[in-house]
RNA sequence: GGUUCGUUGGUCUAGUUGGUUAGGACGCCUGCCUGUCACGCAGGAGAUCACGAGUUCGAGUCUCGUACGAACCGCCA
């Protein structure tokens, strides 16, 4: 028998038709003579009826069937008397009237139910993943994927750009994140490297001419997980010659404008929002702001710098800030334990305390409420900080990255609990005018603020061209893009010359010698004739978790690893006989309390 | 590397001040049932309370350690 359609599209149209549906047991309901069995494929549920009218074999057989029994079906599409309609189910209009049935496998008791909603543990759901795939919300966010993958390939397409597949077994880079090492058979002693991006690669592409490249691409970092952060993950990655960043910009809108159309049906207004690097972390304390809501960091360091209270007035003489945000309605709201709850856990961003006043109609209350009895100060800090009374001020005082993060956390936090965020809204938005260069507190160095290829705005060049200049102080042409609160992907464009490339590097703490070791073959590839050319790659993961409004980005990836970057299914890693290590030239030393 | 929380039949969970037979729901098995859709009814099986040590007359419960899991910080764009 050959399947003529899926459980889950059998609908009125077929009524008086006979379909042949292949799938799984979801649910068997046996009332004695009449048996109902709910089958289920990728498209849905359909209800099956067994009774001896249409068939005495297949009755016979649904009396077998049980939950995930694998079955295929014969019979007639009904449509349903109207009191056993069951507007529950998308189907729930007809049912299928058995006359032939086969079970095709038999199958034990899953370990959880195979639906929606179910409350189960991470690990089971991951040791049995296929399993857990079978689940309708599950199949839901992979056909998603799926659907997002297709249109950006049909984008980029159409825009004539060129796939191009680049190497896994690669070289091995000491900037940005640790790297995954595959050891060499041939070469004991020498690794390859597994990329963390195609990045050298693509740019190697646009010097090859190929002008517009875009990748789907695997790529691997050997870093703690997150609940956005998988050791191996997906990037939409793409590169153009001869592009400027706003034409790199329009080529990303579209796409996504694309992508948003054909996965979700939704229009998105073009062109997004673009703000500059330093207005974001001044209003928000954060390269990667939620703007679906207001409460934005007010910056009261001038006022606090005379005041009696030694914490704030302390804090801007030392070359820190003072910042405030204002909860609408917060003075209610929050109670003092609640706020001990905040302070606690800001500490862990480096914060001493959390400060705070509740607006009165005549006044402040709080434990710092004394400092603050001047009126006319009290009018000053209501007014920077666009407060009124009922209102509650949250304030940080500390450097500016203390600042930063604390208020950061704590706008959110609050926006989430007091629902100030409009879910149903997507907010796309550009960050531009990157800082070129980070400072690194642990290292004591400069490190690249996006990756050392890219290229400082045009009239800052010269901080790294010029002798005696600081080449710290460049901004680069760089952008971020940002979809409600969460990084989605960033570019930039890049250096195209060979003298650039050399003083990046000089200005990141490489030595001639050391940047022609690790970069010398990327160098000469400059001396040939390299278009300016640019790009941008978005993590492909995040945005389908994003759109499939899910909170873990296991849950759009087929075969995820745990927090733990474990495989439950197949539990890799795992070690290997002695014979493969002494192929390859290893020797494993034991762990610290074995012998 | 660090912090916090967790681990009780297949699953989710209750478990009091440390006390006698570890309770419930769903699932599972058997039987009955021709309009169910969270089907119903009757009966039944199913637990090394993660592991190890300690305190105690007595530990699911208290203490310490270990393993595993989750979230977060560090790390990572």
């Amino acid at each position: 028998m050959k399947r003529t359609t899926y459980a889950g599209l059998v609908d009125e149209q077929l009524i008086g038709e006979e379909v042949v549906l292949k799938g799984w047991v979801q649910k068997r309901r046996d009332l004695g003579g009449l048996i109902f069995i709910e089958l289920r494929d990728r498209e849905g549920i359909v209800q099956l009826v067994f009774s001896e009218e249409f068939g005495k074999d297949a009755l016979a057989v649904a009396d077998k069937l049980r939950s995930e029994f694998v079955v295929e079906a014969k019979g007639k599409v009904v449509a349903r008397d109207p009191k056993e309609i069951n507007p529950k189910m998308k189907t729930g209009k007809i049912e299928v009237d058995i006359t032939d049935a086969k079970i095709l496998a038999t199958a034990k008791t899953p370990p959880f139910y195979i639906q929606d909603g179910i409350n189960v543990s991470e690990d089971l759901k991951l040791k049995y993943r296929y399993l857990d795939l079978r689940r309708p919300e599950m199949q839901k966010n992979i056909l998603l994927r799926n659907r997002i993958i297709q249109s950006i390939h049909s984008y980029f397409d159409k825009n004539d750009f060129i796939d191009i597949e680049t190497p896994t077994l690669t070289k091995s880079t000491p900037e940005g994140a640790r790297d995954y090492l595959v050891p060499s058979r041939v070469y004991p002693g020498s690794f390859y490297a597994l990329p963390q991006s195609p990045q050298q690669f693509k740019q190697l592409l646009m010097g090859a001419g190929f002008d517009k490249y875009y990748q789907i691409a695997r790529c691997y970092r050997d870093e703690d997980l997150r609940g956005d952060r998988q050791p191996e993950f997906t990037q939409i990655d793409m590169e153009m010659s001869f592009a400027d960043q706003e034409e790199i910009e329009d080529v990303t809108e579209g796409f996504i404008a694309k992508v948003m159309k054909d996965a979700m049906g939704i229009d998105v207004k073009l062109p997004f929002q673009r703000m500059d690097w330093d207005e974001s972390m001044a209003r928000y304390g954060t390269d990667q702001p939620d703007v679906r809501f207001g409460m934005e960091l007010k910056d009261l360091s001038d006022i606090m710098k005379d005041v009696d209270f030694k914490v704030f007035s302390g804090a801007v003489k030392d070359g820190g800030q003072v910042k405030a945000i204002a909860v609408p309605g917060g003075a209610e709201k929050y109670s003092r334990k609640d706020l001990d709850k905040f302070a606690d856990y800001v500490e862990r961003f480096g914060a001493k305390g959390l400060a705070w006043l509740k607006v009165t109609d005549d006044g402040f209350n709080g434990p710092i409420a004394k400092f603050f009895k001047d009126a006319d100060l009290r009018e000053k800090i209501l007014a920077k900080a666009e407060a009124k009374p009922g209102d509650l001020l949250l304030f940080a005082a500390d450097n500016s990255r203390v600042v930063a993060n604390t208020l950061a956390y704590l706008r959110v936090e609050i926006a989430k609990e007091q629902d100030m965020i409009d879910e149903s809204k997507f907010a796309f938005l550009w960050i531009v005018n990157w800082p070129l260069f980070d400072w690194d507190v642990d290292l004591k160095r400069y490190v690249a603020a996006h990756h050392p290829f890219t290229m400082p705005n045009e009239n800052d060049v010269h901080y790294l061209m010029n002798e005696g200049e600081d080449p710290h102080k460049a901004y680069a042409q760089s952008y971020d893009i940002i979809l409600n609160g969460l990084e989605l992907g960033g570019g930039s464009i890049r250096i195209h010359t060979r003298a650039l490339q050399e003083k990046m590097f000089e200005a990141l703490g490489f030595t001639k010698e050391s940047a022609e070791a690790q970069f010398g073959y990327f160098l000469n590839a400059l001396d040939y004739g390299f278009p300016p050319h640019g790009g941008l790659a978005i993590g492909l993961d995040r945005f389908v978790r994003l759109l499939a409004d899910r909170d873990n980005i296991r849950d759009v990836i087929a075969f995820p690893k745990n927090s733990k970057a474990v495989e439950p299914l197949t539990s890799a890693p795992q070690p290997v006989a002695t014979k493969q290590l002494e192929d390859l030239g290893l020797f494993v030393a034991k762990p610290d309390g074995e012998k």
